[in-house]
DNA sequence: CTGAAAGCGCTAACAT
DNA sequence: ATGTTAGCGCTTTCAG
């Protein structure tokens, strides 16, 4: 059992609420009093208990996050964003992992209003009916990171897939493509799948490419393997395609790997164009072009939102953060 | 302000004793009490205060990480094991991002002790004696994760660097190679830098073959650029290596990145096995062939080493983890 | 400038 | 089977 307040007071011949004041830096004592306490603090080695702060201030310092994945330089980022923020802001982070598992996310949810925590960031994932009608209940702020609610009015922090998507697109024509084929993800995904998938049509349509069912591979998810299988499909599919949009780096790493299996050069017989970048996109052969969100900082800005709803108390407005397309060498003028 | 168990008791005609019984488990009340009182925390959707409860069970069922770095995903495997453990203990986890800075490390081994976590995961860095004095007067458990102190009796979990680079070397020279270099990460660091270069000088010198400056080139970090110069350093003072040994996954993509920029061919005419077995690995061209660390199992037993500190109060035995060689396709017999 | 005392929400004796 | 009460370690009136 380690030392309380009480035990500074008495070793120092001071009441508690001296401790406490010289502790919380309010006023109320003399420089005297002060340095004593001090002295009997840094003997005994005191730290004060958070815990019991927490009880009495409302306020436990802690804010939760929820992932449903924690094995991806996306997540990754957005964590290394969010941690700095509210380390920043003399806060810690509990980490979450859902697995996109409905149950999962609603113990986690019911765990971090029990600890009280001071806000919750919700990422990469639909916010549930379910999710939202329970947080509400326990009036514990919430944001959302790179994912947004149409139905319910949470504030959130993300790029706009559409155009972004519509970016990348339009990056391929100003090349000089006309045969662009775009590997989808999961087009059910109505935040992060659909958007960037009309994107992509809308850009071709508006530069009067004409887009059709051959143009577009939907593959279950944003992986690896989705790239790897995508691409054979698309080449079935749409054999005179010189350029591909992947909607996330790891499809694209995905279809770099499956040209080379294929024995197809990138650029030089196929340009790729990729979705997030990741740190991987420079390291890949070739270092690949994609278009990037600027992952830490929206980290950071969905961490200070929360901040901000705490301090107000009231619902900030959403941020767009802006992308960029980040020229590498997986994407060649065609000839 | 949500409700409290006093409210609980109030609106089911029981004195809060009933309820908290309730709440646990215990024994002590009739049948109908408890759909009672259970039909009112649902109405009044009652959430028991955790931080209450921490505060006189002396439990938080909240423990800390600590991690130099966030995004890399040896960090982030190790972090999914860790959660996993957690979760399955009732516990959440609050991750703390050291940036490998000592002023920044004694702040947060501060907070966490003042919030009084149950115990302290210390992952991938050297422990130094500040941080273990500090850790050990607050009488908190900690263990140390891919990481080992030779100066203090702490437990730890992490595979055998030297063993398993020795490994590294081996499967080299099992295929046939002979002129093998290797590009080290930093060989200041006492705990995966230096044992590492041990491991492969003594395969080499176990098998007659000589090992001298040239067989080695010294980087500062372990990541890819280290190993995108690594291998040009590397051509210069040994032009006919043939295989190569990279201290961490991230080097090896380095070497193959510089392998492709100066056209030197993967495996035909360079093999390369790297170290970690990162998501990464399999996702290069070509595949590439590394030691394999559990990095998910590593960091679940290292949870529940902390759990086992915190039921039996006993200090553990520490763990060595297994290592294989994952075969993939970028190292190749030498003809 | 300083102290006494109430109370944050809960658990755990101790009564009844 | 159920209630009363004393804290857990701290902050914060309210007195002096």
């Amino acid at each position: 059992m380690s030392y309380t307040i009480k035990d500074v007071a008495k070793k120092a011949n001071v009441s508690i609420a001296t401790v406490s004041r010289i502790l919380n830096g309010q006023a109320g004592y003399s420089e005297k009093t002060k340095l004593k306490v001090l002295k009997v603090i840094e003997e005994l080695g005191y730290s004060p208990n958070a815990v019991a702060r927490g009880l009495i201030n409302k306020r436990t310092h802690t804010i939760g996050v929820l992932f449903p994945k924690l094995s991806s330089s996306l997540v990754t980022d957005l964590l290394d964003g969010i941690e700095k923020a509210a380390n920043e802001n003399g806060s810690s982070v509990i980490v979450c992992h859902t697995e996109s598992n409905g149950e999962k996310t609603m113990n986690y949810l019911q765990l971090l209003i029990e600890k009280r925590v001071d806000g919750i960031i919700f990422a990469s994932e639909i916010l549930k009916d379910e999710y939202y009608q329970y947080v509400m209940k326990s009036k514990m702020p919430i944001v959302l990171l790179s994912t947004e609610s149409y139905a319910f009015p949470v504030p959130y922090v993300k790029v706009n897939d559409f155009h972004a998507a519509y970016a990348a697109a339009k990056y391929l024509i100003d090349k000089g493509h006309t045969d662009i084929g775009m590997i989808s993800g999961n087009k059910e995904d109505i935040v992060a799948g659909k958007p960037r998938i009309d994107g992509f049509q809308k850009a071709l349509a508006d530069h009067g490419i004409a887009c059709g069912e051959r143009n577009i591979v939907n593959s279950k998810g944003f992986g690896f393997h989705d790239g790897l299988e995508g691409l054979r499909k698309m080449k079935e599919q749409f054999p005179e395609v010189t350029a591909i949009f992947a909607a996330s780096d790891e499809i694209a790493i995905g279809v770099l790997s499956a040209a080379y299996q294929l024995g197809i050069k990138v650029p030089e017989e196929l340009s790729v164009i990729g979705f997030d970048n990741l740190n991987l996109a420079e390291m890949t052969i070739p270092p690949l072009t994609t278009i990037g969100q600027p992952l830490v900082k929206m980290g950071e800005a969905s961490a200070q939102m929360l901040f901000k709803i705490l301090e107000s108390g009231e619902i900030p407005e959403s941020r767009i953060m802006p992308h960029k397309v980040v020229e590498r060498l997986s994407v060649k003028e065609r000839a």
